[in-house]
DNA sequence: CCTACCGATCGGTAGG
DNA sequence: CCTACCGATCGGTAGG
C-alpha cells in the first residue's frame, strides 16, 4: 500500500530544488548554506537531508532539471521539417524563453558547474555538449561562408555567449522583450541585417 | 631614508594578487581559503594580512587591476582618429588579448563580483558601465540600422556576451587564435560578412 | 521531522 | 623604536 506521506513527496522535493535554485543563484553554491535552504523552505536541515543525500545532489537536480528543458526544446525544433534558418530562429527564441522563465536555474548551471563532483559534472557537460553540437549543425547549415572547419566551434560559442550572457543583464521588465533579444541574436548570427 | 625591505613591497603585493587570481578563478572566491593562498605564496597567513587588511581587499585588487587594463585599452582606442568601425575592431582585438593574457583575473571579475562588499562592488560596477557605454557608442555609430534606442543596450550586451563568454571555452592552444575569434565577433556585430 | 551535536575548517588576530 | 614576519590560536560557523 502507498504511504500517505508519499502523496506530496515529489512536491516537497521540487520545492526544495526551487528554493535552492533561488539561493544558489543569488549567493553562489558555497555562499548559501543548507541551513539557509532549510529556513527558506520553512523546515529543518534534517528535512532537507531526508529528501536529498547531500547539498551537491540538490545542486545536480537544479542543473539537471534545467538542462532537461533545454534538451527538450532542441528535440522539438530539430524534429520539425522547417529549413535550418527557421529552426535556428525558433530555437533561439525557445532558449531565451527558458533562460528567462528559469533564470535562477540557468544562473546556477552557468556559475556553479565546478562545484559538482567530477562524475556528476561529467554528466552535465556531456549533455551540454550535445546541445552545443545540435546548434552548431544548424549554424553550419545557415552560415557555410563563416562556419569553416576551424571557425565552426568559435562561431557556435560566440552564439551561445550572446544568449547565455543575458543572465547578467536581461530584465524581463525592461524595455526589450526576450523575443526581441532573441531576434537580435539570431539576426547577428544569420547576418541578414544589412 | 628608504628602508631596504620596502624595495620588494610592491612585488610581494603583486605576487599575492597574482596567486589569488589563479586560486579564485579555479575554485571561486569562497572556495579558496586564505590558508590556501598563503600556501600558494609560500608564506604564512599572517604575511597575507600584513599586506592586505582582508580577503575581500585582495578580491578587489584582482578585479581593479584587470579593469584598469581594459579601461586603458578603451582610452587608447577612442582617443585615435580612426573611423568607428576601425575602432570597434581594434578594441575587440585588444579586449580578447587582455582576456586571454589575464584569463584568471577576467574569470574572477565575471564570476565573483557579488562577493565584494557593496561599496567596493559599486566602484567596479561604475567602471564596468563606463566601459560598456564607450563600446555602445561605437556600436551605435557603426550599426545605426540595428542600434535603435530600445535595441541599443541589448545589442551592446550581446556583443559583450560574445567576447566575455570566451572565458568558458577559449583555449589559447586551440585551433583558432584569439585574434581570429575577435575578428569573428567583430564581423558578426558589423554584419559585413554577407 | 526536530534538537542537539560532531570533526573540520573558516577569516582574522593575538603575543613576541 | 620601527618594520616585517612567525607559530599558534581566537570566536564562530560550515556541512553533515
Amino acid at each position: 500500500m502507498a504511504r500517505k506521506q508519499a502523496a506530496d513527496y515529489e512536491q516537497r522535493r521540487e520545492a526544495i530544488v526551487d528554493h535552492a535554485a533561488r539561493l544558489f543563484a543569488s549567493r553562489g553554491f558555497l555562499g548559501a548554506s543548507v541551513a539557509d535552504l532549510a529556513q527558506a523552505c520553512g523546515a529543518s536541515k534534517s528535512l532537507i537531508y531526508h529528501y536529498y543525500p547531500s547539498k551537491e545532489d540538490i545542486l545536480f537536480e537544479v542543473m539537471d532539471s534545467h538542462l532537461l528543458q533545454l534538451t527538450g526544446a532542441v528535440e522539438t525544433v530539430t524534429g520539425s521539417q522547417a529549413p535550418a534558418e527557421r529552426k535556428l530562429r525558433d530555437l533561439t527564441h525557445r532558449f531565451m524563453g527558458l533562460y528567462v522563465g528559469a533564470a535562477d536555474r540557468h544562473k546556477v548551471l552557468l556559475n556553479d558547474l565546478n562545484h559538482l563532483p567530477p562524475e556528476r559534472r561529467a554528466m552535465i557537460v556531456t549533455r551540454q555538449r550535445a546541445l552545443i553540437d545540435a546548434v552548431q549543425a544548424l549554424i553550419a547549415a545557415v552560415r557555410p561562408d563563416l562556419a569553416t572547419p576551424r571557425a565552426r566551434r568559435p562561431l557556435t560559442m560566440l552564439f551561445f555567449g550572446m544568449i547565455n550572457w543575458t543572465h547578467t543583464w536581461f530584465d524581463p521588465k525592461g524595455a526589450a522583450s526576450s523575443d526581441e533579444v532573441a531576434e537580435l541574436a539570431a539576426e547577428l548570427i544569420l547576418g541578414r541585417t544589412r
